[in-house]
DNA sequence: TTGTACGCGTTATCAG
DNA sequence: CTGATAACGCGTACAA
């Protein structure tokens, strides 16, 4: 079944039947009608790769998740996905494994596809203002602030402030009396990554508060409960009198009380637990984890916004930082 | 950048570069490597739109994902697509929201692009055969099982037996002394859904048991924390005496496992509770929680299999069943 | 071994 | 208002 079928059927020229999909140029109600029947009954669905083809552009938007089982991004995927659709345009959705390079995998599917636009969700910091530019296509990054390097006049962002963040956590665990604070992130030492910015704020408020930075209180380690449980071991097993840990996932911070409770110690009693994102697991976990919840839903949302004003033509980039917000529920409390 | 301007600068004829692309026909070894630098050099990727257009046939494999948000789906997503491109094809993540009918959405998307494959992961059980013979194209269907009233030779299946499974849960909360079990499940009632199927194997083992089957104590519930946790508290306003929960997925489990911690009461010490799925979070949480595990990247790593086998031709439907689970890690135990 | 020419299903331009 | 027709970029007979 393609267009030249439902034009003969219909008795009507190609062009006509092609209008009245597209809603392009004047045809009369009665032919209009006529095609449509025509098109209902065939169940005629116009092939997309012609159509493509010929507009030398597709209207289909890609989101590049890194790492999709990250639970903070589920959310905010369906968010997108709702959207995108909302707009009348299909999503591609294409997961992008750790160590592959997301931009690349971009390059290829945009001009593999003729896509309409990209959205970044996670994902490093580490691309040159060139490779950007060379996309050619608008595009946002969900979830990353700065990048190293590149003028920020050249791509558009959604995300919270990472450093500032991590230094409410820190500077919430420090008010209440804690010194030894260990952090838990992905490639913390690592420069241009998640982990490494948030470190950077954990560092910010021990500076402040003139407490001494111990690289030995920083452990690498996924974004997963069992790498969180893992690390949190290592730590304990060093005997630096740690009180406190923050972490900087919830899916870490799990794994990390798991690890404390069950060492025979307590929440919040012996040790704090602060996290980060807001993912649903963490509310449940019993105690219930302190977190520094991000704004997921609306920084997909807030994505998709920018990404169509960039399409329509908006040449300015912008660049959105939602608040995160210290969640207090009562995984963490007073040394004694 | 397209086939023809290659051709031009290479020197050849556009089916040279073809040929080379394509590693069909021969092509001498000069010409291969000259055409090959200048692809690499101009950073040149063939459209595809074109190409399946011309070919009438992409290789592109959707993935239907019912529910892309269920942390229990996060790594078998990951698996298909690592098996997908393992067998160079592109695959296309699409999430179907709760309520769309997912055949109509792979109808649509079949036309529309030419697909290869489909393979659907989780949704429902009413379809007819007639629907599944219109696709038109192989499919696998992941998580489910039986379709009512359809011929088993007209799809391909992979999953666990729901019926067995829930059964053997039942069962082992049962052998440990419970009588007054409940359940939680999403349209336990409703025909055709997961949660039914779940509610059968319940059913029965009370029934070998000489265990009246009460309703009330069955609780319709989506399979979040949040609902898990609602459902378990409006169970325990009821005061009927439960001693032991049966949730049919993890997530309701750990939501379940939340009202009842936070009620005051212990687990396994006053309540016992069983989940479903298998995932990590649910070994993390505190007790860590005894479920019925399914082998989910196995499932998916199977899927595919049977999916590259329709698709070179293999005519004969598979339905592969795999067992789930029990895994006991302490978070029900024997009524005194 | 290589190049030429046609057609895949659409949309857009133009003449009627 | 409508219908022919020329591309879009690629694969593939078929001719050289």
């Amino acid at each position: 079944m393609n267009i030249k079928d439902i034009a003969k059927i219909s008795g009507v020229g190609i062009s006509t039947v092609s209008r009245v999909l597209n809603n392009s140029g004047v045809v009369s109600d009665t032919t209009r009608a006529r095609v449509l029947s025509v098109v209902k009954q065939y169940n005629y669905v116009p092939n997309s790769n012609a159509r493509n083809l010929k507009k030398l552009q597709s209207n289909t938007i890609a989101l590049m998740v890194k790492g999709i089982s990250n639970p903070f991004f589920a959310n905010m995927i369906k968010e997108v996905e709702r959207q995108v659709h909302l707009r009348g345009c299909p999503l591609m959705i294409q997961q992008v494994e750790d160590g592959v390079d997301e931009i690349a995998a971009a390059m290829q599917l945009i001009k593999e596809k003729n896509l309409y636009g990209v959205i970044f969700m996670g994902g490093t910091y580490d691309h040159s203002e060139e490779e950007f530019r060379q996309l050619g296509i608008p595009f946002v990054l969900t979830t990353i602030t700065t990048l190293k390097d590149v003028d920020p006049s050249a791509f558009s962002s959604v995300s919270i402030d990472d450093v500032q963040s991590a230094y409410k956590a820190t500077d919430y665990l420090i008010s209440l009396g804690h010194r030894n604070i260990c952090f838990l992130a992905r490639f913390p030492f690592k420069e241009n990554t998640i982990g490494s910015r948030r470190l950077l704020g954990y560092k910010k408020a021990l500076e402040e508060h003139g407490i001494e930075y111990d690289p030995a209180l920083v452990e690498d380690c996924e974004y997963a409960p069992s790498f969180g449980f893992a690390a949190a071991k290592r730590l304990l097993n060093k005997n630096l009198g740690v009180t406190a840990m923050f972490a900087a996932s919830d899916a870490i911070a799990i794994g990390a009380a798991k690890a404390v409770l069950s060492s025979g110690l307590s929440i919040p009693g012996d040790v704090s637990i602060v996290g980060f994102d807001g993912i649903e697991m963490a509310e449940y976990y019993h105690p219930s984890l302190d977190t520094v919840s991000q704004p997921g839903v609306e920084m997909a949302h807030v994505s998709v916004e920018i990404l169509f004003d960039l399409i329509a033509g908006d040449t300015a980039n912008r660049h959105v930082v939602f608040e995160s917000m210290l969640v207090k529920r009562g995984s963490s409390r007073k040394v004694t």
